[in-house]
DNA sequence: CGCGGCTTTGATGTTCATCAAGTAAAGTGG
DNA sequence: CCACTTTACTTGATGAACATCAAAGCCGCG
């Protein structure tokens, strides 16, 4: 293997590289490009053309869809080693989303020709991918019935649990999102964010310091998450 | 090509079967396995191990979950081509959610283990597979995310039009669900998915008898699947 | 028949969005 | 660094959308 090619040190390697031999790893390697992008850049513009694989190396990101009326919804929000473009890459031509940076952050992006020519050639990798691509799409499909079935309490307490273990693993945390994305992303009005917050900070359930959460009382919120 | 192999006649082959040669055409033929089913009966039942790749030839089925209270949510409708284990099965070991059949029903299943090993092998058949899983997926989360926003009588809209072009490709047809089932999927109740379904009669747009609709007005329907 | 499930309609109450108004925080230009 | 503007956040009051509860008609089936 190519000592020079950094992907070596890539967290990714393992899901990809090390699936890799000779000429396809010199693609990849040599045609990768990453890229540096500060808190709200975007990243991918709905309705631009999908003509690379591109995943997040560090930072958090969220993905958002613009309705009819200019009003955004949050499909979701992307960690590092969650793909970025893993939706629509393989069955459109365009993105029907957006991409913006929440945090500092640092993608990597593959040319999807060069992509798709090597599943076509190795079938590991393509196994991987589908299984990767199978793991990520089933729980954002579970999260968003999840959320259909839940009352304002329920989804923000969701949120929260979701930032405080996923994201930060720890209980006090500086929230990515402003109110009015948290509302977009949970389907309910900024107002009724604001005021669900002020009641667990009421509750004794959550101390607030602007942007800042301190959760006081995981249990009582995780019970909330699920019957609420 | 065997030609004793029945698979030829199926409408799967294109994506599937055009793909494989020799030994892997074999396995795949020999050890598929056809089941009929009657409408109301079990296809799949949540928690059980996946060991099959199973997809439907005919009829119709519903994909749904039970939550932790035992009511029941609708993920999707599937009609044949689209397929019915395709969710879960490259991620999990066991099924999430539950198939039934609305409609008499014809399966056909291939196992799983053999499934895999061929993918490992063929990346063209790995390709397609990825394309085909992110189409379904995709708009599986599309259609979610559109039913989140909308008002109650744009999901029933949405609905019957659904039922109307992509299924029964007619203006007049009998409603596979009952009214509670259609409540499940689009997240109302069952008396607000009558009720909705009476102004729409009152309205002109729709006629109903008890399961058979027939739809008079479409461009209204259409509209209010839109901005409802 | 009569029982149980599906359907329908009306009355009532709760949840949530909208509207309005005000405070705090964070940029921006002089 | 301070006035100024803009953006984010917060709270209360009101009304609309929707769920819940209750009751009755319909229809198939034993």
């Amino acid at each position: 293997m190519d000592p020079s090619c950094s992907c070596e040190l890539c967290e990714l390697k393992e899901l990809f590289v090390d699936k890799l031999t000779g000429d396809h790893l010199d693609i990849v390697c040599s045609g990768k490009v990453e890229k540096d992008f500060r808190q709200g850049e975007i990243i991918i513009k709905e309705g631009t053309n999908i003509r690379e694989f591109t995943y997040l190396k560090s930072g958090l990101v969220k993905l958002f869809r613009s309705d009819n009326t200019g009003k955004e919804q949050i499909i979701s929000i992307a960690k590092p080693m969650d793909y970025v473009s893993l939706l629509s890459v393989f069955s459109d031509k365009q993105y029907n989303y957006s991409v913006t940076a929440l945090e500092d952050s640092v993608t990597c992006s593959l040319n999807l020709e060069d992509i798709k020519s090597i599943i076509n050639e190795n079938g590991t990798l393509a196994l991987n991918l589908l299984s990767k691509m199978s793991r990520v799409t089933d729980k954002l499909i579970l999260d968003s019935l999840d959320i259909r079935v839940k009352h304002l309490r329920g989804r923000v307490a969701y949120l929260l649990i979701y930032f405080s273990e996923d994201v930060y693993s720890s209980l006090e945390f500086d929230l990515p999102l402003t109110r009015k994305e948290m509302a977009e992303y949970v389907g309910m009005t900024t107002e009724n964010v604001i005021r669900t917050l002020s009641e667990f900070r009421k509750d004794g359930i959550l101390k607030i310091y602007g942007k800042t959460i301190h959760i006081a009382n995981m249990e009582s919120l995780q019970s909330i998450a699920e019957f609420g």
